[in-house]
DNA sequence: ATGTTTTAG
DNA sequence: GCTTCTAAAACAT
């Protein structure tokens, strides 16, 4: 669970699981080929602002990149088809049926999303399980089962053979290795087929070609994927030996990278690890803000540096900001160690934020057009991303306007966060200094916001004027001199609400049933002065749901997150204005049947409440 | 809880 | 004259 182990973790490879890791053929220009087809045999480059964030292979054929600048790729390819790719939305919703359409294949929902175009599957037990089913006599002719209920779903496969390619290239003869090897070889030769079948999958049904890695964890199903693209896939063979350098395909597959290749190894770990096997500062490469040098070094020259350690790599890397048991961390990632687990499938984000990008934003009327723009975004995407339709067509009949909207939130954001990027002031010389770092103020978020009755027009609007001119003012409290480049604003501190669907498979109908017994005994006191939620009760119902519970219980009131604003005054005392009509102006409403405040979001669920109870 | 840093795609 | 637009996790305060 604690992945943090004290600076000594045992040198373990996990050789029991089985890691598929899929990575979509460059993504956003294949989702514009999606909706237009014609594209497929063009070059196809996707534009935000002055550069290519990705290109099709057939752009790529003829000398285009990533993160090419626009003049230059135009030189290079004149007749390139450039379309615009500054509105993520279509790739986010590609990615996230992309994603659905793979995680129907996994047994155990752990399948995780990295980005837009990348997902982790442990199939270990679907792996598992059809090894039990093999017939040594006859691999050849072997069954891949994809469910355990429905034997007719599955496909034939050659047991006998790696589908795709492998690292190395030629497999070694491990037929006298040990019942472990054997074992791991032939789930990673079964979970190859897999995969193979999953890609043919995505292609035929979706439309997409992907690449894909199958090792036994993360960081190694990752980088072995990358050795053939696109439209391939890579299986790292055995042996996976910890002990014996000469013949372990993990260890000279990964000697052979450069340090800040290794996932989880970034910009600022990967200067200091060089500087200490070059023993000087590593030059950067200019031109390059980040990720550029001109010193190689390899994860094979750190490894076998002398008195090279989990303990010498703390001390090398510590310093302010560092994590803890760092060194112990890198150590694992270098030696192809990795204990981390795929994640669950998440039903919403943790956060949402919209930014853009500006070469000139420095006057304060701008800034508020700019604020609109950008808190319109926020609240269609907590709309797309928060909202769900209310299925439950009896409760609907029932009462409340909210009900008769036909949505509730699924989640709610606690804070509203506004950042910025200030463009340095110039030096003497007329120079001016590149700088990435962002600053930020956050508030709580104000609960008209999910207030479903009104325009997102007005709603940002407000949002604007009453928690983001504010923030701004935190930020920037001169009146004129700033120039930003960037401005970003995010809904964060997500709280999930009681849901029906839950998360991961849990049985939910008995969750409630008990959710409901824990509301009665609250309602009961509540005529009391001493109405307050005790936490003896709440342990009475254990686990997730009681700390989910007592997590929101805190504004009095049980299914009625904490009214956020009322309780936490603005430092500045003035966008508190309208106190008198709060109630029954859109901040917070009153239960007819019980008299509980709440705020708009939280009375589908309390009405339903009240049906049920 | 709020703000920053690092990593990642 | 110019590097996009996000998301998560962990640290520091």
């Amino acid at each position: 669970m604690d992945q943090r182990s004290p600076p000594a973790r045992p040198l373990r490879r996990q050789l029991d699981s089985i890691i598929l890791h899929f990575d979509y053929d460059c993504f956003y220009a294949a989702v514009f080929e999606s909706e237009t087809p014609e594209f497929r045999s063009l070059p196809l480059a996707v534009q935000q602002k002055q550069i290519i964030v990705t290109c099709n292979y057939e752009a790529r054929r003829r000398g285009l990149s990533k993160l090419q600048l626009i003049k230059d790729a135009k030189k290079v390819c004149p007749d390139v088809v450039i379309v615009l790719g500054e509105d993520l939305t279509r790739f986010r919703n590609a990615s996230k049926h992309l994603y659905a359409f793979l995680t129907s294949f996994s047994w155990n929902n752990r399948a995780e999303r990295l980005g837009f175009d990348e997902v982790f599957m442990d199939v270990s037990d679907m792996i598992e399980y059809n090894a039990g089913l093999l017939n040594p006599n006859d691999l050849a002719n072997s069954y891949f089962c994809l469910s355990k209920n429905d034997p007719t779903a599955g496909f034939a496969y050659d047991a006998s053979q790696v589908a795709g390619h492998t690292y190395p290239e030629s497999s070694t003869d491990i037929s006298g290795a040990s019942p472990d090897a054997q074992r791991l070889q032939m789930h990673l030769r079964l979970a190859s087929h897999l995969a193979k079948h999953l890609r043919q999958q995505l292609e035929s049904e979706k439309g997409y070609t992907c690449t894909v890695g199958v090792s036994t964890n993360k960081l190694l199903s990752k980088l072995v994927g990358n050795v053939h693209k696109p439209d391939s896939q890579t299986t790292l063979l055995p042996p996976y030996t910890t002990d014996d350098d000469e013949f372990d395909n993990v260890a000279s597959f990964l000697d052979g990278h450069e340090i800040g290749k290794i996932p989880g190894i970034g910009f600022k770990i990967a200067q200091k690890l060089r500087a200490h096997v070059l023993q000087r500062v590593p030059k950067i490469d200019a031109g390059l803000v980040y990720g550029g040098t001109k010193e190689v070094v390899l994860v094979g020259h750190v490894r076998r540096h002398p008195g090279i350690g989990p303990e010498t790599l703390e001390r090398i890397l510590e310093g302010p900001g560092t994590p803890h048991g760092i060194g112990g961390k890198i150590w694992g990632l270098l030696n192809g160690c990795d204990d981390t687990e795929v994640g669950l499938a998440r039903e919403v984000p943790k956060q949402i934020s919209i930014e853009d990008s500006y070469t000139r934003l420095n006057t304060l009327g701008e800034v508020v057009k700019e604020l609109r723009l950008l808190s319109e975004s926020l609240l269609k995407r907590m709309h797309a991303d928060l909202l769900e339709e209310e299925e439950d067509v009896e409760t609907t009949e029932h009462v409340t306007a909210t009900d008769k909207i036909g949505k509730r939130w699924v989640a709610y954001p606690k804070t509203i966060r506004l950042s910025t990027r200030p463009r340095l002031p110039q030096n003497p010389d007329g120079s001016r200094n590149r700088s990435f770092a962002r600053i930020s103020r956050s508030a709580p978020m104000p609960n008209f916001v999910f207030n479903l009755k009104e325009s997102i027009e007005l709603l940002s609007s407000r949002l604007v004027s009453e928690s983001l001119i504010p923030l701004f003012r935190k930020l920037h409290p001169e009146k004129s001199g700033w120039n930003l480049s960037l401005v970003n604003i995010a809904a964060t501190n997500m709280v999930d609400t009681a849901s029906e669907k839950g998360g991961a498979g849990r049985d939910i109908s008995k969750m409630f049933k008990r959710q409901d017994e824990v509301l009665k005994q609250w309602r009961v006191e509540e005529g009391n002065e001493s109405a307050e939620m005790d936490e003896d009760g709440m342990e009475a119902y254990p686990s997730r749901q009681a700390s989910a519970m007592r997590e929101s219980s805190r504004g009095g009131s049980e299914d009625v997150p904490t009214p956020s604003q009322e309780d936490s005054v603005g430092n500045d005392g003035k966008w508190e204005s309208e106190d008198e009509d709060a109630m029954n102006e859109g901040d917070t409403f009153m239960c007819e049947q019980c008299g509980a405040a709440m705020p708009i979001y939280a009375m589908a669920a309390h009405s339903r409440w009240h049906i049920q109870g």
